[in-house]
DNA sequence: TTAACAAGTGTAATTAAAACACTTATATAT
DNA sequence: ATATATAAGTGTTTTAATTACACTTGTTAA
């Protein structure tokens, strides 16, 4: 151990969250306009510091919350970033969060007062320091982690229909999967409980909801099973 | 942006590297023993400070330095730890990197000044901290990456055998494989160059040595080709 | 009544993974 | 010199997983 408790080395630690939302046909991220310098008027991610009474998880929910108004979200830990002078005022490291939200549920009043805003990802805005960085690293482990967890029902409404879960792994992986191999495939898992319920919105004919049985899942994943898209 | 440029917020950065190593038969860890409090005498992942001057990535490449003597080494990081009073002394987050090192390259008079010594695996001792949580994480994250990316060569010399190789991927899986897919499976990606030359160390009849062929690989990659173990 | 629209459904073909056992080369012991 | 022991080396068959593919159903609105 090169033993040196020496404050002189000691950074501001930063989170910077990459929210990911989904609205029935993209995958979008939630940015903020910045309103002070530097790089003000530009777009970036929804960060903060770290505070003493914290840690690095804890941070990153209150900033999640502060923006969205909305608590217990799926968040993991990404990546940090530490170049020397990423941010030109100080000496800060960032670790990078990124979250899965339910796009109907955030607070649309709050981001307004954050001046946030909605964008796919294929389109989305540059962003400030080294934010663009984190995104492609959140979109890449997204795709991983979306593929060999069932997490991907966090960006959906709690009834969902099987095509609403098609276009989300679609608008995730960015490619055209075939509809009777998903749904042969998902329901081979055995994770999902039909509704007797069905959504009208999308045809005359209606199609039916599912919600993903959690119980089931952990039972089954406890028991040696791993989803696998 | 909750905006605090505050200092009063600020932490210790500490980088802690797992450091994998192979010894033709076990995947093994090297440990250092403390030599001052807290937890003196205690097992630990090989650690040091962030510096003003350095990165993240250059904090770990030091570190890995001082305690191995080799360069250049396959280094990754991992996860960053935060837990408020993980660290009795003082607030520090500690950003955990991997390390693949060749086992028979690192510098023995060093790593027994700094008290250090390989572990299997299987058999570590228990470590202070939360540095069993890190190793944790790394042997998975070392499953995953090895199964996607080459870089498990890391761990070997420039020129094995099948069978060396066989034995690692066994060691880091945690599971034996079948030796005529094993051979089958490598010699369908197509990236190792096989040598006219053979060990005479395991077997009366020798065998055939092989390296990896990271142009071929890169050139292979860069053309859409993946590897998938 | 029929035209339009998305929902819903099963099988065959292809590809990938897993299971499996004998021969070869060489050094050492008899 | 011959036999024995040891690890290297080598293909095929079986099984499982993935992919490709097209018509019918229910309902609303014209």
């Amino acid at each position: 151990m090169i033993h040196n408790y020496d404050s002189e080395d000691k950074a501001l630690l930063a989170v910077d969250c990459i929210i990911f939302g989904f609205d029935q046909e993209e995958l979008k991220i939630l940015l903020v306009k910045r309103d002070f310098e530097p790089e003000k008027g530009m777009w970036s991610l929804m960060g903060g510091f770290l505070k003493r009474s914290e840690n690095l998880d804890e941070a990153a929910e209150r900033i999640l919350l502060h923006l969205t108004g909305i608590n217990n979200v799926y968040l993991e830990q990404l990546h940090s970033y530490s170049k020397i002078d990423r941010d030109p005022v100080e000496r800060t490291v960032s670790v990078a969060y990124f979250a899965l939200i339910n796009i109907e549920e955030h607070n649309k009043e709050l981001i307004k007062q954050y001046s946030a805003q909605w964008f796919n990802i294929s389109n989305a805005p540059g962003l400030i320091f080294d934010h663009e960085m984190m995104v492609k690293k959140a979109i890449s482990r997204l795709r991983y982690r979306t593929s060999t967890v069932p997490i991907g029902f966090e960006l959906l409404p709690q009834k969902f229909t099987m095509r609403q879960l098609q276009k989300m792994y679609e608008a995730i992986l960015g490619e055209k999967l075939d509809k009777r191999n998903f749904i042969n495939k998902i329901n081979s898992l055995d994770i999902l409980r039909k509704l007797d319920e069905k959504d009208m919105e999308s045809s005359k004919k209606g199609s039916f909801l599912y919600t993903f049985d959690e119980q089931k899942y952990k039972r089954k994943a406890a028991d040696g099973f791993s989803f696998k898209l």
